[in-house]
DNA sequence: AAAACGGGGGC
DNA sequence: GCCCCAGTTTT
């Protein structure tokens, strides 16, 4: 894909999507747009289906709500409460060591800028940035495996790590989808541009995409 | 029964 | 760079 062809490929995104009924961050749709229900959900989120990180943020959300009430439950009331999610019990921990480092440093508020939020065990690139687009409104670049794969399938960019991508689509890509592009690509990551066996004899972007290292596709 | 799965930390 | 963390869904 050339760098011009970007707006076209977003547009027929922007379409695309409506067809599919599951919103690519459903943490936003059923948590809101709190930074610290954001913050707990996308650490909660990490190798784990939506439905699943939906329902054990409800549920620990019930109990603990902000990091003062986090910080005073039990990390065994944590890992209760978020199971089954995958790796449950770091999550438990970072949650409970997360909320009290806010509580002891921060005046329990969530920090705004990347630079702190990386600071805390437990959030890397990915999730700061979701905080900061989802949780304060501001630019960035969220760049999670979806992100990744897609945008070197379809010869955009050309990276080895997500983080890598997070450079290049800084540098690339016109400020206006900085927030919108993680939203759309998981979805369509979801749906049609799957990581194994891609849908590529329906997808709508096909003349656009190079399909690099794509070998196996329906 | 395998493979795959929406990262991140520790070494 | 390599290994670990876990439970669920898909093939």
């Amino acid at each position: 894909m050339r760098d011009e062809q970007i707006h076209e490929a977003i547009a027929i995104l922007n379409e695309a999507v409506k067809a599919w009924v599951s919103p690519a961050v459903t943490i936003v749709a059923t948590q809101g747009h709190d930074p610290f229900k954001v913050l707990v959900s996308c650490i909660l989120s990490l190798r784990t289906r939506d439905q699943t990180t939906a329902e054990a943020s409800s549920r620990l959300f019930a109990l603990a709500d902000t990091p003062q009430k986090m910080a005073h439950l039990t990390v065994a009331e944590i890992e209760q409460a978020i199971y089954p999610v995958g790796f449950y019990r770091v999550k438990a921990e970072q949650i409970h060591a997360i909320s009290q480092s806010l509580c002891d440093l921060y005046q329990g508020a969530v920090p705004e800028d990347l630079e702190t939020l990386l600071t805390f065990k437990g959030v890397g690139r990915k999730t700061a940035n979701l905080v900061v687009t989802l949780g304060f409104g501001k630019p960035g670049i969220c760049v999670d495996i979806h992100v990744h794969r897609i945008c070197n399938r379809w010869g955009y960019v050309k990276t080895n790590t997500p983080e890598q991508t997070e450079f290049a689509l800084r540098k690339k890509l016109p400020d206006q989808y900085w927030i919108i592009i993680n939203d759309l690509l998981v979805t369509f990551g979801q749906n049609q541009c799957t990581p194994v066996s891609p849908r590529c004899s329906t997808c709508p972007l096909y003349q656009l995409c190079d399909r690099v290292g794509v070998s196996k596709s329906r």
